[in-house]
DNA sequence: CGAACTATTGACAGTCGTCAAAGAAGGTGG
DNA sequence: CCACCTTCTTTGACGACTGTCAATAGTTCG
């Protein structure tokens, strides 16, 4: 699934955290002080994984923490009838692998090629143990991914396939964003069945969805996966969140 | 909102995960040590909260964490509407006031009269930084909590009010019943429109589902808030998770 | 016992999931 | 570089279920 990278000294491990004020767009917060990071690249293995590779699988027993460096990742659960969930997505910053137990608690694949370091939970749990202000950070990280959560909960709460794209596409805009203009132009990195299975909708309503919002001239799409953002209070007007402020923060 | 208790001696701090073997029904896990307990509750105020008191609300600055002892806690955001979403409801051995930067993530407010450890952040700061198994025993609430976050994802991602709603009385089973065998009966500490709060539903939709249950002999309504769980198979098999099994474990 | 609140049930409009088919996009090999 | 094939996306029609509004029944607490 993966090949060392010889060209290392490219990239560094970070922890990302989302920003506490209610500015629409910013960049996230680096939680690592570079002694840190040092000490994870020391121990830990770069790597790559190509596109479309399950990573781990929900109930193996965990070995691995990963820190994403590149690429993106989801997370899903397989449900009896054989659909998927989609429980979270993965950015640059972001901790894989979340475990109980010992056993990861769902299932890991790359949605784009993915540069990680690669470390292993003997590891991080020495370090952290030794070194409490990366425990803390560790925490934070996850109260972080916990209001992650959350905010997906509130998302899918709203009935209407509309409100949930709109808030969908405006949290990929606070990602991909720089901190002080909207992006103009938002490159979906997802298909739409990911989308959906994020979402809790079908395909098909995704579809119906952006047909909604392009002729309320909200968005308009240039290709399936690139579209253009031409009115963000209407797309905002969408969401029943306030996303730039509030839980969206 | 709260009152000294002079009858202190009858509690401790406990934190409780749940378990990683798919019985269906088993005792969550304690997490801390006797040490860490006298630790805790040394430097913590044992508090009574009357039922329906707002503890803390989202964006007020965080001064304190609580370790619930008794009782039952709702975490809520408003939406611009003036509709209301329950992210999550906290139980005995649970920690309530997550915080982001500082500042409380959502509103929480007690759904039953509550006693808890009032715990000054600074307070279980410090007691982490010196004591690391502590901090690893947060970190592991917290994937805890995350998982938790998880399982509610997929339960409002099911479209019909029915498998929500079956869902999320299996798992208040999980959470009443012993370990042994689920319950027969099960009090609804929850008013239906919390519940519905909770699914993402109105009330009348999980009336209706309640209707529909209870029509097909799963379940029985003695009164609103008693049911009677007459066919546990039958139940299972309204919820698209396999709960009990799989990510209900 | 009565009043206020909670829960249930009914009718109707709107939206989603399903099934089906057509249209676009991207990749491969000649 | 182009034709072809596969995959993804979009659109349409229809049945089912939820939200809304409204009215009735049941519970609980003073």
């Amino acid at each position: 699934m993966n090949s060392s990278l010889d060209y290392a000294n490219e990239f560094m491990p970070s922890i990302y955290a989302a920003p506490v004020f209610k500015t629409l767009l910013c960049a996230r917060k680096e939680l690592l002080s570079p002694r840190q990071k040092a000490e994870i690249k020391k121990y830990s293995k770069l790597i790559r994984i190509d596109q479309g590779v399950v990573v781990y699988e929900e109930g193996e027993e965990a070995s691995y923490v990963w820190n994403i460096a590149r690429g993106l990742i989801e997370t899903y659960h397989l449900l009896p009838q054989g659909t998927r969930r989609i429980t979270s997505f993965l950015f640059p910053g972001d901790l894989l692998g979340l475990m109980e137990n010992g056993f990861y608690v769902s299932t890991a694949r790359t949605v784009q090629p993915v540069i990680a370091f690669q470390i292993p939970i003997q590891v991080l749990s020495e370090l952290a143990l030794s070194d409490s202000q990366l425990s803390a950070a560790l925490l934070t990280k996850l109260c972080q991914d916990l209001r992650e959560a959350q905010r997906h909960i509130i998302c899918i709460s709203q009935k209407d396939a509309a409100p949930r794209l709109a808030t969908f596409i405006l949290w990929l805009c606070t990602i991909y964003g720089n901190d002080v203009e909207p992006p103009k132009e938002l490159s979906l990195p997802l298909a739409r069945h990911q989308i959906a299975e994020y979402l809790g909708l079908t395909t098909e309503s995704v579809s119906r969805a952006f047909h909604l919002l392009e002729s309320s001239k909200a968005i308009m799409r240039r290709t399936p996966r690139l579209i253009s953002i031409l009115d963000m209070e209407k797309l905002r007007s969408f969401s029943t969140l306030e996303v730039g402020a509030g839980i969206l923060s």
